[in-house]
DNA sequence: TGGCAAAAGCTATTTTGTATCAGAAGTGTC
DNA sequence: GACACTTCTGATACAAAATAGCTTTTGCCA
């Protein structure tokens, strides 16, 4: 379920894909809704992993997280997949108020605004994320349907 | 503490100020940091009104951020007042890594560009949240001074 | 073989946020 | 005044999200 740009990025990049953050990254892939970490507990819990307990999956999140291949959804507490890992600061997410989908939605003049309008107050970004709240696509349509 | 055009504008909108309101909103404006929940509590225990629950202050919380008056720092936890209640549905924060404040930067050009874009791909926003990480201007001139 | 570091196990606790029901206080109506 | 009605608050309990601290395992390298 995991794209093959995301294995070779792991590849590349040397990360040790351990069962564990294996089995939560495919969960995160399989699914287009943020996934909660305590909804990740009970995957590692059906799938027979290890014996999971918060710890150890706040851990994999962490790690996963570090490497840029996931992005928790502040607003939602939860965490989606990085589609673009090692390729931006500024993570960019789509909400929906009615679905609860959450994309990932990379604008390049968006992204390259920040900084920009940044440095004129002397702000230094390190990392940045937007978080859009509103109605999708696919649930304006159904609605207008 | 709390500016004259926030009372102004709570006078506009006929908003009732209770004492328990009050005093977080105070607190919210005489610190320069965002301030968390909890530390609500125990502020309203210390000044003995009420007698403070989590309820209690996640209640009036909620009723400030519905009127525009306060804005949740995500990626925090925690709380700070609104500098331009009623003027933005695109809230800008620029949180610093190292002394933790947190300030509202109102960029229009920014604020206009999101729905813009997000146009091309039919999600309707609705409100949204941008935190930007990094260093302030402040700390930025104290570590190279 | 011993030492080291990264990952995972384990127990408990802390932090953050809700649900629910009941009481108090204001407001307008008859 | 008696009444409905609304908004705010009190109080108990609980749920959800995240972390602390310590132990054990595992792979690796000298
Ligand atoms: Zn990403
Ligand atoms: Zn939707
Ligand atoms: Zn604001
Ligand atoms: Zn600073």
């Amino acid at each position: 379920m995991i794209p093959t740009t995301i294995t070779a990025f792991c590849q590349r990049q040397n990360l040790e894909i351990t069962p564990i953050r294996k089995v939560i990254l495919d969960h995160l892939w399989q699914n287009h809704t943020p996934i909660k970490a305590y909804d990740l507990i009970e995957v590692l819990r059906l799938k027979a992993i290890g014996s999971p307990k918060p710890a150890t999956v706040y851990r994999s999140i962490d790690f996963l997280e570090r490497q840029g291949l996931v992005h928790k959804v502040h607003a939602l507490n939860a965490y989606i997949p990085c589609h673009h890992p090692g390729q931006h600061t500024a993570c960019q997410l789509l909400i929906c108020d009615n679905c609860n989908d959450a994309k990932e939605f990379c604008d390049d003049d968006l992204a390259s605004l920040i900084p920009l309008k940044l440095a004129k107050i002397g702000f230094q970004p390190r990392a940045s994320v937007l978080e859009v709240f509103g109605t999708c696509q696919q649930c304006t349509e159904a609605k207008t349907s």
